[in-house]
DNA sequence: AATACAAAAAATGAATGCAAAATAGGTTCT
DNA sequence: AGAACCTATTTTGCATTCATTTTTTGTATT
């Protein structure tokens, strides 16, 4: 096997039935898309592994029309490359090219809390002390991936509470790219950051619950700078131990 | 004359040739997107126009099949929306869609300063003093335009200080979608935010020599909002009195 | 005259077809 | 045997064609 891509592929055959998914699209163009990006974002596809685009569409069993529109989206999304007349590959991320990522994340959730100061109710407030301390259960019984779960839910809340739609789907746009190497590597947080995290969450809470816009920006920054290093040092490890890919992992 | 796109298409008759720009683009779909997308950004096409495909082939020269395939990508990108079945139209930005994308443009700017205090330069720090002085010249002689101009030489300056790629094409991206409605709203500063702004501007300049991080990012924050303030205030006035387009304005 | 309906025209979404480029495979030459 | 070259196959980029859907135009009815 030379980097071939898995056939996983269910075909498209009722384009806005019930497919278990409640997103509908009417055209074909749109659920292939979104049917694509998930598929890369899962990293079914290996790295910089070439996709014919013959093998897609039998996969989605579509034509190549809809299917071209889509890459060329994905490609501008950042999923994916285009090289001239030598098809899409699935794009690779160079370790700078993560930090890089990494940064931008926290630009965004830094600019999330600014804003939620603004505007935040006491309610949205308290659900999110409410998920803070359901973490923190998930902490004490070092259950990782409800830890790693609840911690996502609190970080979308911030930026739902910023009330910016914009600011939102940019955010998810770059969780995706992120969450397709997170997929592959199958990383997870190093134990021993468990208990700064856990501080910095709750000097993030501290700061929204006094509204401090500055502040807040400031600790979420930082927290997600400390997540960025951890991340990019485990993958750097596994970069140099060989690790296997592992795409149903979380 | 109902919303109809203006003929100002100049036919690609030669894909790579010198034509001018500097950027070359060996696909036809590359060249259709750079096009198309500066004749958006450009606002060459009215607000909610629509804009049958068939009508910018000929503008272009082209088939309907990279055209739709930059098509779909410009709506990614935000800059147009496609209606299924009802084709094209440029996105009309409502006040609050603008409040938006200035919120995140300051998030933005504001974790580009953030970042360039981490790595900038004596060098690049006295480059951006340069260009403060050049504009302090152009508010001293009441020259908005040079102002303006060099305005942004300085926030460009700050993104690229910031060493990270992948910010700066996001910003790009954000500034094109600005930019559309700045060409077409033709707003401008207003006279009283001038002395206001130079202050600012000096002072983000001071946090940037001292290298203060988080200063320097509430205060490109606060300068960018200040910003909006002034924008959203003059877009609201130019829709009120129902303000001609002046693509060519600048 | 205005509304409702129906047919025609146009536009969109997707599949197919075709030429050019790239890859693969085999052959020749050193 | 290995490198270079040439041919065959595959793949990509774009144009064209076809089927639907939408929009327009025309007609009939109240």
């Amino acid at each position: 096997m030379k980097s071939e891509i898995p056939e996983t592929g269910v075909p498209i055959t009722q384009p806005a039935a019930g497919n278990g998914s409640d997103r509908q699209e009417a055209s074909l163009h749109g659920e292939v898309l979104l049917r694509l990006r998930d598929y890369v974002v899962e990293g079914n596809i290996p790295e910089g592994a070439r996709v014919p685009e013959r093998q897609l569409c039998e996969m989605l069993g579509i034509s190549r029309t809809p299917l071209r529109e889509a890459l060329k989206v994905l490609a501008a999304e950042g999923l994916i490359e285009l090289l001239p007349n030598r098809g899409a590959r699935v794009r690779q991320l160079s370790q700078r090219d993560l930090e890089e990522l990494f940064d931008v994340m926290a630009g965004l959730e830094s600019l999330a809390g600014r804003l939620a100061c603004e505007l935040i109710t006491d309610e949205e407030i308290a659900a999110i002390e409410r998920l803070h301390y359901e973490m923190y259960g998930h902490y004490l019984h070092r259950d990782m991936h409800g830890y790693f779960q609840i911690n996502q839910q609190i970080h979308e809340s911030i930026v739902a509470a910023a009330r910016n739609e914009t600011l939102k789907t940019t955010y998810v746009n770059f969780a995706g790219r992120i969450r397709r190497v997170r997929y592959s590597a199958n990383f997870a947080r190093k134990r021993q950051r468990w208990g700064e995290a856990m501080r910095e969450h709750e000097a993030i809470l501290d700061a929204l619950r006094r509204r401090a816009a500055s502040e807040l920006s400031d600790t979420l920054f930082q927290h997600l700078r400390n997540k960025r290093s951890a991340a990019i040092d485990h993958l750097a490890e596994g970069q140099n131990a060989g690790l296997e890919t592992t795409p149903q992992g979380d």
